[in-house]
DNA sequence: GGAACGATTGAT
DNA sequence: TCAATCGTTCCT
């Protein structure tokens, strides 16, 4: 199980290889995460950093909880909730490599196999997730959706870079990706 | 009330 | 390089 006393950038590192399970209508889709973003709340990038909104709530629930927000007034991306309850971190999840109902997910994106989830609003997509699933208990066995842990973790290279899509920021080498994984975002 | 902008993507 | 597209934020 993911260790979510740690601090928001090491729980980002942790999720690397982690499994990330949509139990929908329309059949199961399941992907291992491969790049993450940690968001912190002294962070001038994060949503969270000016304080509690009606949009970013979900950022100052508990951890393991989802925060879903909409953007660009068209797409929507997935994060999970990190820190004490009160405090608003998450990590956001910029890609997956699709591991199961694969066919699900290009019925729903429509494109091949390699540009199905390599990015965070594609993967919100391929996964069916919505903003109905903002604050949904992502540790709950009996979620819809849900992480989980792989039995055997496998021995993974972590590279940490520069946030991308940001305009304040940068600096900060909050990135972090599976190296070689061929399903990143942005190479 | 109105303008500007965004943790993006896909087409040109 | 740029348009799509709309809720939130910030200014008047």
């Amino acid at each position: 199980m993911i260790d979510f006393n740690k601090k928001t950038v090491d729980i980002a590192k942790d999720l690397l290889g982690c499994y990330i399970i949509h139990d929908s209508s329309e059949g199961i889709t399941l992907g291992k995460i491969v790049e993450t973003e940690a968001y912190l709340a002294s962070d001038p990038a994060s949503h969270s950093f000016k304080g509690k909104t009606k949009r970013n709530e979900a950022m100052f629930g508990k951890p393991g909880t989802a925060y879903v927000y909409f953007t660009y007034g068209m797409y929507y991306c997935f994060n999970i909730v990190t820190n004490k309850e009160g405090i608003g971190e998450a990590v956001l999840i910029r890609a997956i490599e699709p591991i199961e109902g694969i066919d699900l997910m290009k019925k729903r994106r429509n494109v091949e196999e390699n540009k199905l989830t390599n990015g965070p609003a594609k993967l919100v997509i391929a996964l069916g997730i919505t903003k109905e699933h903002n604050k949904i208990d992502l540790l709950d066995k009996k979620s819809p959706l849900r992480i989980e842990t792989p039995i055997k973790k496998e021995k993974i290279e972590i590279v940490e870079t520069k946030r991308i899509g940001i305009s304040k920021g940068m600096e900060s080498p909050h990135r972090f990706y599976i190296k070689g994984n061929p399903f990143v975002s942005v190479k």
